[in-house]
DNA sequence: CGCTTTATTGATCCTCATCAAGGCGGGTGG
DNA sequence: CCACCCGCCTTGATGAGGATCAATAAAGCG
């Protein structure tokens, strides 16, 4: 195969759309991940990346349109959101400064959904067609984008596991330890974390109702495993969290028996 | 990207295993698609395939093998089920005549988990080296390796959207929607056939538990909509079918109050 | 044929969705 | 600057949709 994605063809550009009911605000202050954390960003960045600023409830890019870009989120965050032809909608993931999205256009020549801004953000644009041109020249680098596609894969499986097999607290509970450990891998604090979307898209993501959600996070409070405030999270007891859950990662080898 | 998939190094061969609990059978008299049936087999088998038999309850491959091989399955059905950490287990495809299996390895170098033979079956052995070989100078094979890993990834979101937003009734009619246009595409008829796999696999395909399939396949019955007995299935209302889904909406509209 | 697996159906329980009523906070306009 | 408004969150009450438990029936398999 010459490509792992697709040979993009450059076309009409993808304006940012405002949401009827959604209003853009100003200041862009997010933390920025410290030097030196882990990420894909780093190999990325060679590869001529342009800025882009997306403010709060704009559309990086949209369902449908030409994959022409990958984009490594700098400072923000944005939901991926999946639409369905009868109009249901489903959020797909959250993505926080230093991962890469676009990564849903795999296997198509066009993204598979929205990709919301949940506040303002800042995003470096990875033309796909300079990314592949390079990369077949850098091992290194091609190696980088398998493995990125790879782990976007993996991480819609073991949300379909979530999804198929997993209790509401089950569900919350590995949500905030996936976060948790992403948060850590990004060199932030792995215990103490702002929330950057409301109950209503954590719901939509684990298939359960906003109320449900907020319910959850208070009991999870009352018990000790988290203070909750708003958005601000503080996982106090992260084995108990751990518990909850009998393990949700996919197995990857197996034993001989 | 030079693979779409992953440079297999030939290395140890996967054996057949039987599962605790289930003994393989004799008879292999499945009904084969008809030629000129639609699908992948055609280009795929112009690759040197071997031909292999896998008898009921056995693996096909396993989840964290080397991925080495596609399969085309030629009689028979099968099952794909995803493992987790906590033996968590998730079945996450049915896979019939004329369809493809070991797409799951994509974006990694093992499979992503175990494939069962649902009865007696035979399938078509494409070493994936081969293959990649050939795609590279057949542009015609190369694009359809490519649609076929993107329809694995749709059908994977597909699945990932129902268990996230649909009611029983409506994912038990989604799959059966699904199964009848699959047979219809493989030349069999869209209106009967037999389910290959039980009650329980078809909950866990779905996210919910036997009893659940199984009262509402009755319920469905008595609503004319189906006839079922034990594994055979007649669609007697397939546009009363495809209103079961998204009935929950139209009902929102319903009581002003 | 006998045994095991699979399917149906009923009764009951419980999780989570739904409906409803404030509360908090941030942003905005007077 | 204050008051208001609107989006977001919390919490309660209620009930429905599925899960669970259980008993029986029917097939499939050896």
């Amino acid at each position: 195969m010459q490509h792992a994605i697709h040979m993009p063809v450059p076309s009409r550009a993808i304006a940012p759309v405002l949401p009827a009911g959604m209003k853009g605000t100003s200041s862009v202050e997010r933390a920025v991940p410290p030097e030196g954390a882990g990420g894909p960003d780093l190999l990325l960045m060679r590869v001529s990346a342009q800025r882009r600023r997306v403010r709060r409830g704009e559309y990086l890019y949209r369902g449908g349109a030409d994959f022409q870009a990958l984009y490594v989120v700098r400072a923000g965050a944005f939901k991926t959101v999946l639409l369905t032809e009868d109009g249901r909608e489903q959020v797909t993931g959250f993505h926080m400064a230093g991962e890469v999205l676009g990564l849903d256009a795999i296997g198509s020549d066009v993204y598979a959904g929205d990709a919301v801004a949940l506040e303002d953000s800042d995003v470096a644009e990875i033309p796909f067609a300079a990314l592949e041109e390079r990369a077949a020249r850098e091992p290194a680098l091609q190696r980088e984008l398998w493995r990125m596609l790879a782990s976007e894969i993996q991480r819609e499986r073991t949300l379909m596991v979530l999804l198929g097999s997993m209790r509401a607290e089950e569900r919350l509970a590995a949500f905030l330890l996936n976060l948790s450990q992403r948060m850590a891998a990004r060199g932030f604090s792995a215990n103490r974390f702002v929330l950057r979307m409301t109950r209503e898209e954590i719901g939509s993501l684990l298939g359960l109702k906003l109320e449900t959600v907020s319910r959850l996070l208070s009991r999870f409070q009352t018990e000790g495993l988290i203070m909750v405030r708003h958005r601000e999270i503080e996982i106090k007891a992260i084995q108990a969290l751990r518990a909850v859950i009998g393990r949700v990662e996919l197995r990857r080898e197996r034993l001989p028996h």
